[in-house]
DNA sequence: ACGCAATTTGAAAGCGCTTTGAATGGGGCG
DNA sequence: CGCCCCATTCAAAGCGCTTTCAAATTGCGT
C-alpha cells in the first residue's frame, strides 16, 4: 500500500493525505481523522528511503563501534546505546553502526560523513584532548558528546559531573575518618576518569590528606581488573580502609578480593562505587548493599538522543551543554574507619 | 556532487555514468576507467536514499539489542556484531540497530518487519525452542540464525559444533584420566548451551562415567559467575578434577577462584574453556595458556554478513546450512589427572 | 449581494538514482 | 559493397514521497 493508492482510495491527492499523516495544519479535522483512520486500517507504512529522499534526511544517527579495544567496556556502551536507541525509535530514527579499528577511527568518520548515511553521529568516552570533535566540526557533521573533552570548538555534550559525584564520595568517607583511601578507576586518558581523580584529589587535598599513588589505580573496568587491583591494595601495608571505584563492574571484583582476603566489607573495609544503573546488577540488592555515585547512563542516552534531535532541528550546538549532578547514595558498604588499622 | 552533474562534467548519459560506477558490462573500459577517475576526483558519492529507492532496497541489516538481559553477555554479541559491520561496510549495507526489551521482543521484530528500513535482519542466541523463526517466515522478513533452534521452516542458518567441540574436550580430559569432570556452562534454555551439555554427557556417557549434576551448572557467561561456580565446585567434597568452561569470561573467574582455593590450574585442576577469540583475551597468553575449544565469534559474523548477502541476492534460505567445526587447542590447563585426589 | 481573505485541497515538479527500451555506430561476413 | 549483429550509449520513465504554487471553497464584513 502506497501513498498513490491510499490517496485514491480516499477519494484525495497525495497532496492532502502526506499532509494529513505528517501533521501540517492546513488540513481540516474531519480529513485528517478520516485519512488516519485509513492508514491504520490498510496498514499503510511510508516507504522510509522515498520519504529520506524528499526530504534529504537519512533519518539516521551513527554510533561508532569501537572492535579492537574496549570491548569489556561495552556493558556500559551498550547500555547507552539502548537508551539512545530507545528514544530515537520513537521519533522514528535509525541507529547505524559503524564498526571501526582503532587505529582507523578517524578514516571512520571521514566516511561516515562523506557516505551521507547518517544525519548526526554520537560521540562517547571522549579523550581529554578528543581530534574526533575538530574533525567532525571541519567535515560537517553534527554531533553530541556524550562526556566531555577540551576544545575551542563549540559543540553539543553532555556529561554528568564526576570530578563533584568522587569528591562528595571521598568527603563522605573521609567523614568516617578513613584516611588510606585507594582509588580504582578507569584509564585515564578519558575524560570522565581524570574528573574523578580530580575530584578525589581535591577532597584528600583539601583535609591535608596526602594522597598515596600506590593506592591509585587504572584499567578496564571490568570484573577482573577491580579484583586484581584490589588484591593488590589489600597486600600493602598499611593497606587503604576505603575504597573509591569508577564502575559497579570492578565493585564486584574488589568485593571478591576482599572476601578472598578475609575482610568485611563496610566494617574493615569501605567502598563507594560509581553506579551506571545497569537493569542486571543493583548495588541495593548487594550484601551489603553498596554505597554508590549513582547516575543512569541509559538516561544519558536517552536524553542525547533528544538533544540529537534538537541539533537536527537546527539548534545551535553551541547553546547545548548538559551537565548532570550525580547522587551520591549512602548504604551499607560504608563505615567508619577501623580503630586500629 | 550529483550523478547528472558528474554526467554533464564527462559529456556522458546519467545512463552510462551509473552503469560504469556499478560495474555493469555494457560499458567499454575506456569509458569506465574515465567515468571512474572523475568520480575519484571530483569526489562524487552517490545518494544513498535515492539509490535505496530506486532500487527498493533498504541497504540495511537489522539487529536487535536486547536491551534488558543479558548485557553482560554482551561482549560476546559485539564480538560477533564487529565481525558482522565489517563485512557488510565493504559492500555498503548499515547494521541498524533496533533496541527492544525482552517482553515485546516480538512486537519489535514486528515493527522492524512492518518499518521496511532494513532488507534482513540477524538472529542471534537463538532458544532451543525459539519463537522468531516462525514470526519472521511469516512476516516474510529475510533472516540469518546465528546457531540454531528447532523448527519445520526451512531458514539459514550457521552455527558452530559446539555439541562436538564438547564432546571433544570432554574426551581429551577423560582421556588424561578425569573422571569427576565439572561443567560451567550457559544458560540452558539457549541451543549452544544445551548443545555443549550433550555433547560434554554423551562423551562421559560413552566411557561409563556418570555425570554428576552437582558439577553441573549454568548461568551468564561472566567472570564473576565463573567464580562462583567454580567455587561452589571446589568445596564439594571429593571436588571435581578438572572443568569444562563455556567462555573465557567464566574461565577467568574459575581460575581466580582455584588460587584462592590454593589450586593449582593444570595440575590440581585442569581446565578447556571455550574461546571465542576475543582480541583481549588470548588463552595462549595466560599463565599457564588455558587449552580451549576455538572458534572466532567475529569470523563468524563475518561469515554470516556473506550469507546475508546471497540471501538478498536470492538464494534460497533452505539452502543456507553451515555447521563449522571447531578446534580443540590443548595447552597447559590440561594435564593428567592427580594422583590421590 | 459582493469582494476579499482565510481555509482547504490538488496538480505537478522535484529529490538523485536505476533501468528499460530504443538508437547509434562499427565490424564481420557473404 | 550491402546487410546484419553486436557493442555502446542515451533518453526517459519510474521509485514513493514532500513541497511549491495555484485553484477551489468557505466565511465574513459591508
Amino acid at each position: 500500500m502506497k501513498l498513490k493508492e491510499l490517496a485514491g482510495q480516499l477519494g484525495l491527492s497525495q497532496t492532502t493525505v502526506s499532509r494529513a499523516l505528517n501533521g501540517y495544519p492546513e488540513v481540516s479535522a474531519a480529513t485528517r481523522e478520516r485519512v488516519l483512520e485509513a492508514a491504520r486500517r490498510f496498514h499503510y507504512r511510508p516507504n522510509v528511503s522515498a520519504r529520506r529522499l524528499a526530504t534529504g534526511r537519512a533519518g539516521a544517527i551513527g554510533a561508532v563501534l569501537q572492535t579492537d579495544r574496549n570491548l569489556l567496556l561495552d556493558p556500559h556502551y551498550v547500555e547507552f546505546l539502548a537508551g539512545l536507541g530507545e528514544r530515537l525509535a520513537e521519533d522514528e530514527i535509525d541507529i547505524v553502526l559503524s564498526p571501526a579499528r582503532g587505529h582507523d577511527e578517524i578514516a571512520s568518520y571521514r566516511r561516515i560523513a562523506a557516505a551521507t548515511r547518517v544525519d548526526a553521529v554520537i560521540l562517547s568516552s571522549p579523550l581529554i584532548e578528543d581530534p574526533r570533535v575538530a574533525l567532525l566540526t571541519e567535515l560537517g557533521l553534527p554531533f553530541v558528546l556524550h562526556g566531555r573533552t577540551v576544545s575551542n570548538r563549540p559543540h553539543a555534550w553532555l556529561d554528568i559531573d564526576n570530578e563533584n559525584a568522587f569528591r562528595h564520595a571521598a568527603n563522605h568517607l573521609l567523614d568516617l575518618g578513613h584516611t588510606r583511601i585507594g582509588l580504582i578507576n578507569g584509564h585515564a586518558h578519558f575524560t570522565y576518569a581524570a574528573h574523578r581523580e580530580a575530584g578525589f584529589r581535591q577532597a584528600l587535598g583539601l583535609r591535608g590528606v596526602t594522597v598515596d599513588d600506590r593506592f591509585i589505580a587504572e584499567g578496564y573496568m571490568t570484573d577482573e581488573v577491580g579484583y586484581r587491583f584490589t588484591e593488590r591494595f589489600l597486600n600493602e601495608r598499611p593497606r587503604p580502609t576505603a575504597l573509591l571505584v569508577s564502575s559497579m563492574m570492578m565493585a564486584l571484583g574488589a568485593f571478591r578480593a576482599m572476601r578472598s582476603a578475609g575482610l568485611e566489607l563496610g566494617k574493615d573495609v569501605s567502598m563507594i562505587a560509581h553506579d551506571d544503573v545497569f537493569p542486571f546488577l543493583s548495588a541495593a540488592r548487594m550484601v551489603p548493599p553498596v554505597s554508590t555515585t549513582r547516575s543512569s547512563i541509559r538516561a544519558a542516552g536517552t536524553r542525547v538522543a533528544e538533544l540529537a534531535t534538537e541539533l537536527l532541528a537546527g539548534r545551535d550546538p553551541g547553546t547545548i551543554h548538559e551537565l548532570w549532578p550525580v547522587d551520591l547514595v549512602i548504604r551499607g558498604s560504608t563505615g567508619p574507619a577501623p580503630k586500629g588499622a
